[in-house]
DNA sequence: CCTTGACCTTACCACGATGGGAAGGTCTAT
DNA sequence: ATAGACCTTCCCATCGTGGTAAGGTCAAGG
């Protein structure tokens, strides 16, 4: 298997494997006696491993650890459980961050005419001129 | 006011406050005769803005418009209201995305033993071993 | 007057994860 | 044989921020 049809197996893309291994991620492949890098099952499933977890946010270096706890058949559960428990924890942490800021701009907006007047609620908050106060 | 208090003012780190002038975001200040940058109250306030709207998740580029508009004293609430509403449906967007992320982490790391034995139901999915349908 | 330390200046490099593109080699089908 | 779709490596860009090095400046105190 080519990496074109490799990426075409597992969603990530040729530009992104050749990274993945660049940075150690994944292991170089055998290649071709034209220097084409071949994969087969073991490395697509691994690719789709990878794929999966940054799909749900893991950073590749966290993708890194869960892969080599993956790989580790004496593991104990409770490792992976650890980072994907402080993963969830650092997601939280995030969505809380930006439901903030969806808070406060929802006010601003409300407060705001939106027409054709130049007086804005939104440009005033932020220039802190006359500060509205979160609680209505 | 030199750079160092200007940034203390604002909380906009030094650094920055000359990358932002380097990007044309801000405008480049008096300077005294050996090249200090100098800052006065409408800088200041202007760092402020800019801060606030970084705060609240603007990107450096909607900043920049959200500033011009500011600065336009003729222009319409709408146009602010246009740019904070697609700014908070952008955040919600990203908060959805996350919140699928967080939904099905927990799932899994709720079906995790997190013991000391190597069976772990968070690897089976990342690895598409034995798939955990999100309905529970 | 000189030193010290805190500040300022510019100019680079780095991150994380990804995409783009150039310049060149290879394979497959017509 | 040639075209087109692949592959290779290498470099550059993004975005916002931090670091660091090499040098200039300023204020306070000996």
């Amino acid at each position: 298997m080519n990496i074109g049809e490799a990426s075409n197996a597992t969603g990530v893309s040729a530009k992104m494997i050749r990274y993945y291994e660049s940075i150690g991620l994944i292991r170089a492949p055998l290649r071709t006696g034209s220097n084409y890098r071949v994969y087969g099952e073991d490395e697509v499933h691994v690719l789709r491993f990878v794929k999966r977890a940054r799909t749900l946010g893991f950073s590749v270096e966290e993708t890194a650890t869960l892969l080599g706890l993956w790989q580790d058949k004496t593991r104990a559960s409770g490792e992976v459980k650890d980072v994907a428990t402080s993963h969830i924890a650092a997601l939280e942490t995030k969505i809380a961050e930006l439901q903030g800021m969806v808070k406060t701009l929802k006010h601003l907006a409300h407060c705001c005419g939106g027409d054709n007047r130049p007086d804005c609620p939104i440009l005033d908050d932020l220039a802190g001129e006359h500060p509205i106060s979160k609680g209505h």
